[in-house]
DNA sequence: ACTTAATTTTATCTTTTGGTAAAATATATC
DNA sequence: GATATATTTTACCAAAAGATAAAATTAAGT
C-alpha cells in the first residue's frame, strides 16, 4: 500500500530525483513502506497530535532518528500517510459513469466503498480521525479537489433522477449516506465488534454487511 | 450540558458528599462545567493523546493549576467528559418501543439522533475520536453495557420483522446503519461544509437532512 | 470585622517528545 | 579491496506537557 503520484496535496520537497541523486534504492523503499505501515496504525489510535515519532519507530522496528532519516519531519510524514490514502480513497467515486444504470452503477460504487473499509481499515480510521479532527491537513483539498469531483459526480446522479431512473433523492445526501454506512464498518470497528462479535475480515460477516446495505439503500432509492 | 449520574462509567472518586464536606458550591458548578464544555471542545479536536491541558485552560479562561483542581488529572477529565457525552447519547436508544408502530418509533429514532447531531456535535466528535482510536477507554461499557441495550433492542426490531411491519431486515445492521448516518452529520462536519457549504445549524438544511435521510431509510425498511 | 475554608496564582519539577550532530557501520562502485 | 556513498546508531538538546507545592487571594459564616 504505497501508491502515490502527483496528489493534490503538496508533495514532499524531493529535491532529488530532479537532481541526479539516485533514489529509491531497494532498502530504501522497504524502509519507506514499513514506516508509512506503521505510522498508519499509530495515527490511526492516537491521531495527528497524539501519534508519536517514539511509537512509530517502535512499530517500524527501527530507531526514531533512522525513521527521520527517512521522513524528515512527523509532519511530512502524517502528510504521505494521508497522501496514500487519499488517492485509493477518492478511486471508486471517480468511475461513477452516467452511460450506464444508476442501479448497476451505485451498487459498484457501495461495493468499492466497502471493500475499501475491508482491505485498509487502519486507513479509513486515520481518514475519519483528520475529518472529525477538523480536517487541518486535508481542508484546502476538502474545498477544492473534492469539491469537484463531488460536484461533477452530483450531477451525474441528478441526471439519473431526471431521466426517472432514480426516485427524487438529493444527489449530495445520497453521497453522503453512502459514506457514511460504507465507512461506518472500519472506523467504528471496534464497536460493532463489541456489539457483533464480528468483523469485515470475517467473510461471511462481510458479504452479509455488503448485501444488507446494499438492498436497504437501493430499495430507498431506486423508483 | 453537564448532567452525570450513576453512569456506567467509574465514577469520580467523589470522597466528599458522603463524607461531609460541602461541595457543589456556585463556583464549584461554574468553574466545573466552564472546564467541561472547554476540554469537550479541545478532545473534540485532538483527541485523547493530542489534547493538552494547556490548550483545555486557555480555551476554559483559567491557569493549568487551577484546572487541576477542578480535576484532578487529564484522564479523570476525559473520563469526566465521555460520561456526560455516553448519557445523553444512549438516552434515545432506550426509549424505542415495541408496543408502537416501527415506522413511528424508528422515525422518532432517527429525529432523536440527527437532533444530538445538531445539538452537541463537538460531543459526538469526542466520541467519534474514542472509538475510532479503538475505544481505549470506553472498550469495557461497549462490551457490557451498551451491549445489553442493543440486544434489547435488536429484539424489539425482530419482533417487528416477524409481525411482517417491517421488511427482513437485519436489526444490528439496521442500528448501525441509522447511527452511521445520523451521527456522519456531526463527525464529518468539516467536509459537509466544504462539499455543501452547510452545516445542521442551518434550520432549513438540518430539516432537509432530517427528511432525507428517513425517506430513503424507511423506504428501505418498511413494508 | 474576623476567622476559616475555598480558590487562584506563582514557581518549579520530571517526563516525554520532536528533532539534531556526529560518529559508526554497511553497501555499492570501480 | 579501496573509496565513496548510503544507512544506522549513539548521545544529546530544547521545548512541551502533566503534575505538585506552597504562597497569595478571595469568599463564607459568624
Amino acid at each position: 500500500m504505497t501508491l502515490n503520484q502527483g496528489f493534490p496535496l503538496p508533495a514532499e520537497p524531493d529535491a532529488d530525483r530532479a537532481g541526479g541523486k539516485r533514489r529509491d534504492s531497494r532498502i530504501q523503499v522497504r524502509n519507506r513502506e514499513k514506516i508509512l505501515d506503521a505510522a498508519t496504525e499509530i495515527f490511526s489510535m492516537y491521531g495527528r497530535r497524539g501519534a508519536t515519532l517514539d511509537l512509530i519507530a517502535e512499530k517500524a522496528a527501527m530507531s526514531k532518528p533512522n525513521l527521520l532519516y527517512y521522513f524528515p519531519s512527523k509532519e511530512e510524514l502524517y502528510l504521505a500517510v494521508l497522501r496514500d490514502i487519499l488517492e485509493i480513497w477518492l478511486q471508486p467515486l471517480k468511475e461513477l459513469d452516467e452511460r450506464e444504470s444508476p442501479e448497476r452503477e451505485i451498487s459498484a460504487y457501495i461495493d468499492q466503498k466497502i471493500r475499501f473499509s475491508q482491505l485498509y481499515p487502519t486507513a479509513s480510521r486515520v481518514f475519519a480521525n483528520e475529518i472529525v479532527a477538523g480536517a487541518p491537513v486535508l481542508k484546502p483539498v476538502l474545498d477544492s479537489y473534492l469539491r469537484d469531483i463531488v460536484k461533477k459526480k452530483a450531477r451525474v446522479i441528478r441526471k439519473w433522477v431526471k431521466r426517472g431512473e432514480l426516485a427524487d433523492v438529493d444527489p449530495y445526501h445520497l453521497i453522503m449516506m453512502i459514506w457514511a454506512v460504507t465507512q461506518h464498518y472500519a472506523d467504528f470497528a471496534v464497536q460493532i465488534d463489541s456489539l457483533l462479535g464480528k468483523s469485515l475480515d470475517d467473510g461471511r460477516f462481510y458479504n452479509q454487511t455488503r448485501k444488507h446495505i446494499k438492498r436497504i439503500l437501493m430499495r430507498g432509492i431506486l423508483k
